[in-house]
DNA sequence: TGTTAGCACTCATTCATTGAGAGTGCTAAC
DNA sequence: GTTAGCACTCTCAATGAATGAGTGCTAACA
């Protein structure tokens, strides 16, 4: 048995049905509100088949039906058609950027929260594909180092060290010198041995600096590297949709929420085909979180201009409305893009 | 008609039995798990006259009585006996200070909210009255000028500011001794006009960017003042008691602790009388937020040896267990003030 | 005068029962 | 292949009885 032309039809308008009322959708339904004019005795034959195929599931004898994670998968990738969804407010809020990345992307989480009443969270860029632009090293005050790293795109990092040998001005001045000199325009990935040795030989009686700083400057931007930055936004719109938010469900879904780890993997583990503007949907267990098995999650990899990447999930019920998260996030990374090539010119 | 003795244990037993349980407590209970050697018809009477002095109330009829916001207040004003109380893991976690306060507040947080089982709330230390130690300009790439501002307690602020001026590198070495000079050891509010205009004569041509440079100092102080950094911790503590976790309270509730404009009221309005190590509770209604009024707030306002003040915030059930709660705070804070005194020495 | 036993009464909670409603599957007729 | 009709299933909401916890009051007691 196969899907054929009518079982599509019956079967989109289930789901679309399902989606709006959240209610197990019944024969007579479909046979009213659709254009194919059948009776509702035809429609449960057809129901039927569409069950044995795996594409809805009956909660209990003598409900409606309501789709499989099989079924919105079919609907996802075969039924939608994307129109056009504007993300309001977009303009007036990419201004601000520059270099306050974390300000913008808390802001861009809200902003989806806000336009699609689901929750959102969004990771932090990673760095180590980033270059370095600028460091410098001063003195805050005795035996402590104040050691200042500006990432391409400006993100800046800074940490203090502390520095049992004694500097004179000039050292630092001589350190900033040689530190910008051999490690601007070179990524955290290309500081290998070979480098740092080079280093340490101009250094000279220095040495042992060079290693501090190094070392902390792999240090500040691992910081948001292993504990990875992961903002959320509207965790608690989950409490709209009825079949999340009650009891145990509930508690569980926003304890994961607050507690990132488990979303790290949620966001990073298409790693390897992270392509740019590819938009992703799991559907129910197929996020491999748990707590999330009652959720469908879509994600979207950004880019701000200089090779800033991250990603950013909209969490909602399996019955979220697909098509609009999938357009308005699609909207969203045209926008981002348009705002960042501008920026560059 | 007076609490006598009597009634002060029956009302103390009454309350202690309730947080306990969570259940309204009759008659029987008292009478037989108290050492007062009473009939539960004797209690029953007392239980009457607590009632029309306003200790506790019935939730209906024929049940057990509960304390009322007044009868808390008794409680947590007179029938608490602190005990010791050591937060545990508090001696390692202290340790990694120095220039990370977000991540320490954070981690403060969290072990408040896994000791006691509520969540927690915490506020940024306010910056006005601490002393700027440091400021260094420099040139990351044309036209944009980097400001590093290192406050005491190793607070760093960065932005990024453009300048249309050319400056050279003599320029900004300059500026920087100026910024230096004129401000290192003052505080933001003592940035005044008089200062300001000091410090444009002395700039010459380069007045226009030590307007730019102050404001953005202003600004990045600014930025941690105006939206208050508050973290909050555990919040899915609240969906361990049901009086809190049913439906719509733990959705407002929740809502509340995300969106932290509201919270920025708890944890300031005693402003004035913000004497460090004071511990307040407010029970129900007494914390002015709406959503709140079936939860207590338990604050107290932490220092962190450099004058860097806040406040830490307690949320839970009316029902919570205050004397752990009162002296795990108490204890909390004796630590960190032990830590930062000895950091100091 | 304070304390207690006893009793009638109230109210929330639990449980089973019932009926309505929604929806199905199957069969027979078109 | 489609449809009307019917028996059947299951959920849900309402009902009401039983239960039990707890009270308030009264009368008796020390």
């Amino acid at each position: 048995m196969e899907l054929d032309d009518r079982k599509i039809k019956i079967l989109k308008a289930i789901i679309q049905n399902y989606l709006e009322t959240g209610e197990p959708v019944g024969s007579r339904t479909i046979s009213k509100y659709s254009d194919l004019n059948l009776s509702s005795a035809t429609i449960r034959n057809e129901m039927s088949d569409l069950e044995e195929l795996g594409y809805i599931v009956q909660p209990h004898t003598s409900a409606g039906r309501i789709p499989s994670d099989k079924g919105y998968r079919f609907y996802v990738d075969e039924l939608i058609r994307e129109k056009e969804n504007e993300v309001t407010e977009m303009r007036e809020l990419v201004i601000q950027r520059v270099d306050r990345v974390e300000l913008l992307l808390k802001q861009l989480a809200k902003l989806l929260a806000v336009n699609t009443n689901y929750a959102t969270l969004i990771s932090g860029p990673q760095y180590h594909q980033t270059k370095l632009k600028f460091i410098q090293l001063s003195r805050v005050e005795r035996g402590k180092l104040l050691v200042v790293t500006v990432l391409e795109g400006n993100i800046i990092k800074n940490s203090i060290i502390r520095v049992d040998a004694e500097l004179s001005d000039e050292d630092i001045l001589n350190l900033n010198i040689l530190l910008n000199n051999s490690l601007n325009g070179l990524t955290i990935g290309q500081i290998n041995l070979d480098v740092i040795t080079r280093m340490k030989e101009q250094a000279g009686a220095r040495g042992q600096i060079v290693d501090a700083v190094l070392s902390e400057i792999a240090e500040a931007i691992r910081t948001n590297e292993e504990d990875l930055q992961i903002y959320t936004e509207g965790t608690t719109n989950i409490f709209k949709y009825p079949e999340l938010s009650d009891g145990e469900k509930a508690s569980q879904l926003i304890s994961t929420l607050e507690h990132k780890e488990l979303l790290k993997e949620l966001l990073t583990e298409d790693d390897g085909a992270k392509k740019k503007n590819e938009i992703q949907v799991y559907i129910g267990s197929e996020t491999q979180v748990q707590s999330m098995n009652d959720c469908s999650v879509v994600t979207a990899n950004y880019e701000l201009g200089d090779g800033l990447r991250g990603t950013i999930g909209i969490i909602g019920p399996k019955r979220m409305d697909y098509d609009k998260v999938v357009s308005t996030l699609r909207s969203l990374m045209n926008q981002l893009d348009d705002t960042f090539k501008k920026e560059e010119r």
